[in-house]
DNA sequence: ATAGGGTTACGA
DNA sequence: TCGTAACCCTAT
């Protein structure tokens, strides 16, 4: 990566993200307003947040640039003259944890003679990011998202969450850490959080095991990225779970009966 | 005010 | 020299 003139430190990023989780993709100017991180944000515009979350989406979709494939104009890959939700068109992942990722067709038009196996948390993050739609919309696609890596499961998991809250499995390997701050955030930990970080870790495990057996150079920055994937889904948990909580279920409900 | 395009500067 | 990231300008 570069090292650019005034480079955004990570406190800068973070609050960037969670800004964009709390209030939605485009409210620049809201997030920079939010008394949360202005002190943060405090020496960036509007502007540069944009620009800033730009890059980052472009980064996070753009994994397998070790093609040389230069394209004039490389807009988003999933690009349809539809404006309905295009992340919805994964269908049928049942296993994700395997070392083979479901190859959607529909998914890449132009994609590179690499595999390059996409994550659903990167296709999330980068629709998050098209769609700038409101409230709505955003807890629409982050229960799409929690259901695909939990094998449409996520109404049974809020179902179990309810009557009878399970206990957490011990957690392995590096997800750890990230556990520990996902939890420290809700003050607890909750079934569906725990859902969506058992998934997020099974496809950074199959990430991970998936590179091991072909490259061992990549893999390095394989899994740097795909930490930043994880933190952000466990955010994404943390506040779908808040959401639901204050009495947002039904919409989810709705909309996962109706999507699927 | 936001989105998009274009330009510039820095690192490899 | 190329690629990436920050910066700047313009249209909606």
């Amino acid at each position: 990566m570069g090292a650019p003139k005034q480079k955004w430190t990570s406190e800068e990023e973070e609050a960037l993200r969670r800004g964009v989780l709390k209030h939605g993709a485009g409210k620049w100017r809201t997030i920079q307003k939010d008394p949360e991180f202005s002190p943060v944000l405090s020496s960036r515009s509007n502007i540069d947040l944009k620009d800033k979350w730009r890059n980052l989406s472009f980064s996070a979709s753009g994994l397998g640039s070790r093609d040389k494939q230069r394209v004039p104009r490389p807009k988003a890959p999933s690009s349809s003259p539809s404006p309905s939700p295009q992340l919805l068109l994964l269908s049928a992942p049942n296993n994700v944890a395997e070392a083979s990722p479901p190859e959607d067709c529909e998914k890449s038009p132009q994609d590179d003679k690499t595999p390059s196996p996409k994550l659903y948390s990167s296709m999330i993050l980068e629709a998050l990011g098209e769609l700038k739609e409101p409230n709505g919309s955003e807890v629409a696609t982050i229960c799409n998202f929690i259901e695909i890596d939990k094998s449409y499961k996520l109404t049974d998991s809020y179902a179990k969450r309810a009557l009878a809250p399970m206990k957490d499995p011990s957690l392995k390997k590096k997800d750890s850490a990230k556990s520990s701050k996902a939890a420290k955030g809700l003050g607890q930990s909750s079934p569906a959080l725990d859902a969506a970080e058992a998934a997020a870790m099974k496809v950074a495990d199959a990430e991970a095991k998936s590179h091991l057996a072909n490259e061992h150079m990549m893999e390095v920055e394989r899994i740097g990225k795909m930490a930043e994937e994880t933190e952000s889904l466990l955010e994404l948990a943390s506040e779908l779970y808040e959401r639901c909580s204050r009495g947002e279920a039904l919409t989810i409900l709705q909309v996962a009966h109706r999507e699927f």
